[in-house]
DNA sequence: ATGAAAGCGCTAACAA
DNA sequence: TTGTTAGCGCTTTCAT
């Protein structure tokens, strides 16, 4: 027996015919007990395990569902997977990944492929604003968007706007007039909401945008030193800073402590191993990655079983997590010597 | 046509016969120019995507991998699987993920799921030290075991002996006698020969090993500090850390500083992000789970070409990242008051 | 250069 | 209760 046994072998072994094995390994209770018996030992004996492939060729359907993200060593999105895998295998289904690289082509690989591997579904935070290449699939492919919203999908998403909008109100309070935003990349449709609702905050009290405050940060910038420097070199310089996303907020947390510059105040979005045992400790708006990964498998379940079922916007809520970088106060009110 | 458009139809829509179809889709040259146009029409206009379950049901050999880890959104793990996406996906294989919460039976179905999936070949970061139900598959399922090795099988992991030898040699060197291990699990392989290292390195000093300075800390447990407590509530705490793993390192960091007691020595093993942000920064033993994974998948492909290849363990050297924290001396030789 | 037929492993009718 | 037959979508002989 050099490869894997098949249904035929056991059932051979077996003296019985291959439906009858299959009953068994399907758990079919109208079988004799003393036919179960011989298969299952010959099951045992050849280490039988039936061929799913085949399986899901046959019924059509497959059980295993796609999980597309920009990249899996993102914390956020290899927490997503981690939710969706274990609610998936509860479920019975299996979970193939993909990641994108935040590029539309690539994407449109992934989504093809999956589909060509007969995925039941596929929950992805998406790179474009909509797939053409997965709507003649619709009606037998549902999709799950998250973290980012598809046109005429489904979707699992925060509020991106609100959150930062009234994080920056929060430094606002402060006194804070000159808040930078770090991480701002036009090509996430996340971070563009984001920068709304940090405009927003500032013209609801009156004050005015200045877009050198607003460098932009390649979003896989790991070590964003180059922006911070640039809007600490400013001749008005920035007394708060804002952080558009968790990933860039380790960097930027960093190199604030590369120059010495701990007195800034800091909000960041997203909350982040250690966010609390920096000094000063940092605030975040957190966002739930597990929460909206059980949530969109829960979805994609919905749709597998209604396909028909219209297309819903969850949104999930986002916390404030106040630790202490947002309190500090601009420096001009607390005027003692700083280096640098 | 309510489902996915199948090879058939696109024969039909084209009017010739599925091989030439099934020709032209595999780039099989000898196809007549005109027919390969009209071919290639249909397979737009149907949106016709091969499926490669059927495809794979024929030939035997699926083109998936199969990647098995404790938890997915461990950051080694994570970088780990990102890795061998990366790679993988320039092979033109898919990657199918499953998370064993480090339980034997669940690593066991994860094996068989996979297998039932057909997939070509397995990564799997082990929690038995040999695979039973695998054996019978040998021929035909390459193995490569990450992180912990596995019996007769290939693996890609690193010296965890020495490393944690010479950690600990670093913290005798600074003057330090008193020094904890912090993260010693005895359910991890790798735990067990840091715990060897570190030993063997106070032996050598002629330091008898204390087992009150190594408490278990139970892997998952994400914030250790009861365990923190435990030792320095000791009459003779310790005055030195050596983190066992960085997922717990994290959590330890943040004790201390709750604890108000940064004055220790640390080394962890495994680097973090903001290990070189905290104050004082966090020396570190590195390992890379980017190299480590590229082997493992370059292994398996090797594998996949020739089977009969003998096992072979190889070692990926780690490197010690000297910060700050494996400096501090011992607190009897900085005497000066101290909170708590 | 193209097509007809068989079969990969499995399950869903239908028979016995 | 058990077995036979057909066929899922595709590729692979073997003809033509």
């Amino acid at each position: 027996m050099a490869g894997r046994a098949s249904i035929k072998d056991v059932a051979a072994a077996a003296g019985v015919s291959i439906k009858t094995v299959s009953r068994v390994v399907n758990g079919v209770s109208t079988v004799d007990a003393g036919m179960r018996e011989r298969v299952e030992q010959a099951v045992r004996d050849l280490h039988y395990v039936p061929n799913s492939t085949a399986r899901s060729l046959k019924s059509g359907a497959g059980n295993t569902i796609g999980v597309i993200v920009d990249s899996i060593d993102d914390v956020f999105f290899s927490s997503l997977i981690s939710a969706i895998e274990e609610s998936a295998l509860s479920a019975g289904l299996g979970v193939v990944i993909g990641s994108t690289g935040h590029d539309p082509d690539r994407e449109r690989d992934q989504v093809l492929r999956m589909t060509a591997q007969n995925v039941r579904g596929i929950i992805l935070a998406p790179v474009s604003d909509r797939l053409d290449a997965l709507e003649p699939y619709r009606p037998v492919l549902p999709v799950v968007a998250v973290d980012r919203k598809l046109a005429d999908r489904d979707s699992v998403t925060i509020d991106d706007h609100g959150a930062a909008r009234s994080a920056v109100a929060e430094l606002l309070a402060a006194g804070h007039r000159r808040i930078a935003l770090l991480g701002w990349d036009p090509d996430f449709s996340t971070s563009q909401d984001r920068r709304r609702g940090y405009e927003d905050a500032l013209r609801e009290k009156g004050i005015e945008v200045d877009p050198d405050l607003v460098p932009l940060v390649p979003y896989r910038d790991p070590r964003p030193t180059q922006a911070l420097r640039s809007v600490l070199d400013l001749t008005a310089p920035p007394t708060a800073l804002f952080l558009g996303n968790a990933r860039l907020a380790a960097g930027a947390i960093a190199a604030t402590h590369t120059l010495g510059r701990t007195d800034l105040a800091l909000i960041s979005f997203g909350d982040f191993l250690l966010a609390d045992s920096v000094d000063p400790s940092v605030s975040c708006i957190d966002q739930d990655p597990y929460e909206i990964g059980e949530l969109a498998l829960r979805r994609l379940l919905e749709l597998l079983e209604d396909p028909q079922s219209p297309a819903r916007q969850h949104i999930v809520p986002t916390a404030f997590i106040p630790r202490t970088s947002h309190t500090l106060t601009p420096r001009t009110l607390t005027p003692e010597g700083r280096t640098r």
